[in-house]
DNA sequence: TATGAATGAGTCTTCATTCAT
DNA sequence: GATGAATGAAGACTCATTCAT
């Protein structure tokens, strides 16, 4: 279990879960419709269903609002993906399981995922600290995902590691250019499918030693 | 030409453009620094060497600069990539030159761009619908080097767009990553050559007709 | 005895003394600290040890709480100087007794004592006229033993009124001035010596009948 | 000249020096009404003709405004003595002089003086330690006086500063049993010259050795 | 009596924008 | 065109007091 970092004024454990929660969801709705900064504590406050006073018996800052919303949109990001991936055993299917879920989670999560995004600058730097210290477990899921499944290949480390950071953003672009997407594409069924070939297809680059590009040929 | 969106009361029209020339210069700097909302338009105007009112001159208000600002970054992008890719005939080495210079120029450009899709929420619907235009040009760039790189292949053409989608943004994850890239590689060249790989491996996926998963699997 | 001022919800008496009790205590050690406005009602509940709700059933309000403060500090006070000066007849000696005793009750209260003058402006109109009139019964016992002292001879009353009102107050110059005072001597008993011999030679000025100034130097 | 160490956001040097005289003037007359924390920087800012965001172009905080009146204030009184003492040969007379003008000038600026002291509780240490060296200024002069008065004779050190410590504090007193002496005394003119008497009395306390108690008398 | 969560009016402070000179 | 002082609406946060349990 993680320590409650962000100060509360009440000393009933069940409340504060209970009223934190009623804060998370009414933060997510306004910040995801007006961002961070356009959201007024008070609006928040009213669409958690509290006043004023009494939110700020559970927070200290407007700033702790994003660190509850983070931890709880990581917490389950998290669990569900180790749902996902539980009793799977073949490491292909185990890391398309991983990937495709991570698809699913970031399209269903989408305004919240670009929430967080674009907020993490308004984090300061010990936060934004505790923010990248999250990723990096998610990325290290992935770097072992991939040595699992290229166990017994010849596998160029550095092209592994950076493979494992990119594969759980790929489908933050998606959420980028999802009004586009939806434009063009059928269902985003199809969508996550190509992005799943396309990043399979991709993988494959680390077990090869091919260069790309000859030195030369950059300036 | 586009007739110019943000209004002035100046007429010299030398003049504005050098004015708003200081204008996107010190707004760079400051919001790079501290983002749109942190910054006031009293540092704006110090760091573009301009008065408060003097600054208002040129501009309508303090969303303009955003607007200034990203017609100038998206302009000079423009112009790189035209000259980038100038005179190269061989459809793949046009692909790969095409690919090389965003890598670079993202990652020449990191805390401008980074400043960009963070604040991309800051503008209202009809600003953002002129910014996806911007980026829609930029798409059909990739589309069009992709068509060609591919022609005479079976193609599958939702493949194909849905790579062009992708392609200009994948080395922004670069840009999200780059804290942790930096402590694992010995120099971003090494991870900008990994990342044109697993792309170009992964552009393999669009003349093929596979599917990773079989309809059933999914929920 | 004079009637509970301050209004409680109790109705056990004992309680109520205790309770009060450890409230007084609570707040001396918060508003010595931190001044009356900088004191919030939580900390002070918390200091004596009482729940926010149970406090409000002492007192009616914050500013009753330096009510029963007062109460206490000018009770103690008094009781100290009663015995301090019981039995000693020697109108000399019963005056030196009395300085002395307001000497060293003033510097071991120091900090409560700073606080109720500071203090006194949060009083209202009426409780400031209770507060005065406290003082002027200390007052009025520094004018009996003055009387006394100089029984027999030819006073200046006014000068020894005036005397009754300065002398219970020098004592407080040295709590204005202790951190200078303790950097230059070596024992605060040096410095109270020396007050007390200031102060008794100053009332040499009351049986005279000099006159320092002329009335035509001045303006 | 001292810097300024308030911070403004004017550059007009000759416009900051007169609305900081607005702003001085309005505090004092609502600081004085109901002190510090009772005090709205709204308030103040209408009794010193301004808007409220006007008035924070010339200050930072609220606490800024405790700081230029302290200045303006330490500024008059040490300039008035300056005055008061000009071109007084004679050590007696002059003593004298510094005296009567500290009675009077503590008298016609009570309520601000009674300010000062209540409120420097409400400075931050850093600001106690500049008010506390302009404070030793004042009684360094009279440390000096006090000095040359007793030249050629044989003084007390000890108590030659400790006379200088509590003279210029004596006329406080006054204010703060101004009710009761206004009662009393035909005119204040009568206490002034009482006090004077009293003062000078004590001070023939420095060049003598005498001892008002035997150490056996204390506890 | 005791508890402590809820309340919301009140405060300081910021800053985009205007406009007289 | 340039200047920079003035404006005031808006927002984060505090805390004395109440009251249901």
């Amino acid at each position: 279990m993680e320590k409650r970092a962000v100060k509360t004024k009440i000393k009933n454990e069940e409340l504060i879960d209970r009223r934190r929660k009623q804060i998370i969801d009414g933060a997510i709705k306004v910040f995801t419709a007006k961002g961070f900064h356009k959201s007024t504590v008070r609006e928040i406050a009213k669409e958690a269903g509290l006043t004023m006073g009494s939110l700020y018996n559970y927070i200290a800052s407007k700033e702790d609002i994003i660190h509850i919303v983070y931890d709880y949109i990581t917490r389950v990001l998290r669990e569900e993906m180790s749902k996902a991936i539980a009793g799977i055993e073949d490491p292909e299917e185990r890391l398309k399981a991983a990937l495709y879920q991570n698809l699913n989670a970031v399209y269903k999560n989408q305004e919240i995922i670009m929430f967080i995004y674009k907020e993490s600058a308004s984090l300061d730097k010990k936060s934004l600290h505790t923010v990248l210290a999250r990723e990096t477990d998610y990325i290290e899921l992935f770097e072992e995902l991939l040595r699992e499944r290229f166990k017994g290949q010849d596998v160029n480390e550095e092209r592994l590691r950076l493979a494992a950071d990119l594969l759980p953003y790929i489908p933050v672009i998606m959420t980028f250019r999802r009004w586009s997407l939806k434009r063009r594409f059928e269902s985003m069924d199809n969508v996550m499918e190509g992005i799943l070939d396309f990043v399979l297809k991709g993988i494959e680059s680390i077990p090869e030693k091919m260069n790309a590009l000859k030195n030369d040929e950059r300036k």
